[in-house]
RNA sequence: CGAGGUGUAGCGCAGUCCGGUUAGCGCACCUGCUUUGGGAGCAGGGGGUCGCAGGUUCGAAUCCUGCCACCUCGACCA
């Protein structure tokens, strides 16, 4: 691994990139904005997943699996879902491959033309609702609550590890329901799920709210997101709700008969988060010497770095480390005991720092002398020289406590960089400088339109926690019918 | 699609203007010895169709022609 990363200060998407690379979280496919996930990546998205699917069964839902093909004509029968998808579908036409004349290269095989063509899912909503349809008769077949982990394909031009790739990984949930207003309190108890995950699990303060009709999911009657702010100030939509009404339950014919005799058509929601999230973890905590990852989702949790000279110093330590080591197995901690010859330890330390690990703990020869160990957090740099059996003891409550300062350090971030105002020149400004805004809104999409023209800021959403005092509108002055967060997003 | 730029070892680059030993350097990699509390030192070693195709020449990484790929900016998209 060669040295550090480009500082942040100096060029914020060469240092995320850098990290990247550098821990070991991803690397560049063959194919243009497709991405490798490396095993330490790998591992964080294995984490959330878990956490989050523990989250989606407690509340009846239950996984299933749907194919990555789509029939053509599906995307077509939602009139919104066609639009919005449309533009970046990969589609498949041939079945074979064949040589060309003179074999020099391969070619789809012109006989192997499918009839029908074949849609690569940007999403899942119109297979799944084509099976919903055979699977849905009577209320007493509802609700469905299914979720599906896969991955999906949006062929995009400009790409970005993590962020946006024409490939990732992500869960979707689909569910049908008997009223509107069920459908309507699953789509608001799932972002309720995304926020604590989110907040809880990867330390990101995160802005709950609705979207516009210009930024909302192309099919859906609302949606709700939860916003988060990245390092350089601008804002990412890290998982999104939709209250779909009845639209795809109207495009596919999914009827039931209800309780009263009557046929109706279904309500619906789905919602999803992506591997996206794991770009959002970077850039919310990391700084010029890589990762910093909260210990809720750090693969490792504590290394052990031995500093040795004989391999008869080594034994020593592991065994010096023992009752250490054993405390991290009863309290499920997960550590790794770094016990690589050849490197040095300020190689070894640098690159734990650049992978983020919470705890590292030096022993040497000094340490066992004065039964000591030396722990230093990655979150704060803070080095504790202390009594082997105290610090062990307050080992769980260190991993808490860099949980929580992670959290509130991001918390004070977003805080300290979010500004009210009502003048559209100061808006401007810190727009510029990167930021968000809370403001009033006329309501109206041709403002939300003229704003974004101008500065290139977006209504990320609309906030659950409205200001009580009459706002007026930051463009148009007229009176706001919301407070809005505006910012520069990804 | 428009403008500019870059293709030489896994990565980063020099060499190209002005053709001429065996194509070089840093990092990484392998072996050995000495090291090990913030990216160790020394010695030795492996690794290249110089983006591809053609041409000029006694001789091409270097000159000429064509092609391809990637990057930056713009346009487009969000």
């Amino acid at each position: 691994m060669s040295k550090g990363v480009t500082p942040k200060s100096e060029n914020y998407s060469k240092w995320y990139t850098d990290v990247i690379t550098k821990a070991e979280l991803a690397d560049y496919g063959p194919v243009k904005g497709t991405m490798v996930i490396r095993p330490y990546g790998y591992q964080l998205w294995e984490k959330l997943k878990d956490t989050l699917d523990k989250e989606f069964k407690k509340t009846g839902h239950i996984n299933a699996y749907f194919p990555l093909f789509i029939p053509k004509s599906f995307l077509a029968k939602e009139s919104e879902h066609v639009e919005g998808f449309a533009k970046e579908c990969a589609i498949v036409t041939h079945s074979r491959l064949t040589h060309n004349e003179d074999k020099t290269d391969l070619i789809p095989d012109p006989e192997s033309k499918l009839e029908e063509e074949i849609i690569v899912r940007p999403t899942s909503e119109t297979v799944i609702w084509s099976m919903y349809r055979k699977w849905i008769n009577s209320y007493r077949d509802l609700p469905i609550l299914i979720n599906q982990w896969a991955n999906v394909v949006r062929w995009e031009m400009r790409t970005r590890l993590f962020l946006r790739t024409s490939e990732f990984l992500w869960q979707e949930g689909h569910t049908a329901h008997q009223t509107a207003k069920e459908a309507e309190e699953e789509t608001l108890k799932i972002l309720n799920i995304y926020e604590s995950v989110v907040q809880n699990t990867l330390g990101i303060p995160v802005i709950c709210g609705k979207k516009t009709e210009a930024e909302k999911f192309a099919g859906a009657d609302d949606t709700y997101c939860i916003e988060a702010m990245m390092g350089d100030k601008r804002a990412l939509q890290a998982g999104t709700s939709h209250y779909l009404g009845q639209n795809f339950a109207k495009a596919f014919d999914v009827k039931f008969q209800d309780i009263d005799n009557t046929e109706k058509y279904v309500y619906a929601t789905s919602w999803g988060v992506s591997t996206r999230l794991l770009g959002a973890l970077i850039m919310v905590h990391g700084d010029d010497k890589g990762l910093r990852l909260p210990p809720n989702i750090a693969p490792i949790q504590i290394v052990f770095v031995p500093i040795f000279k004989t391999e008869e110093d080594l034994l020593k330590i592991q065994n010096y480390l023992n009752q250490t080591m054993n405390y991290c197995k009863d309290n499920n901690i997960t550590y790794y005991f770094d016990n690589r010859q050849k490197l040095s330890p300020g190689y070894k330390f640098n690159e734990w720092e650049m992978k983020g690990v919470p705890i590292r703990i030096e022993v040497g020869v000094r340490d066992m002398e004065k039964q000591n160990i030396t722990l230093v957090r990655r979150d704060n740099s803070i080095k504790m020289i202390d009594n082997i059996t105290l610090l062990t003891s307050k080992i769980n409550d260190t991993l808490q406590d860099i949980q929580n300062n992670l959290f509130n350090n991001a918390l004070d971030f977003q805080k300290q960089n979010t500004f009210q105002t009502h003048s559209y020149d100061e808006f401007k400004q810190l727009i510029n400088k990167g930021a968000f805004i809370e403001c009033g809104w006329d309501g109206d999409a041709q403002t939300e339109e003229n704003i974004k023209n101008e500065t290139n800021a977006t209504i990320r959403c609309i906030p659950f926690t409205q200001s009580t005092q009459e706002l007026q509108c930051i463009y148009t002055s007229k009176p706001a019918k919301f407070n809005v967060i505006f910012a520069k997003a990804y």
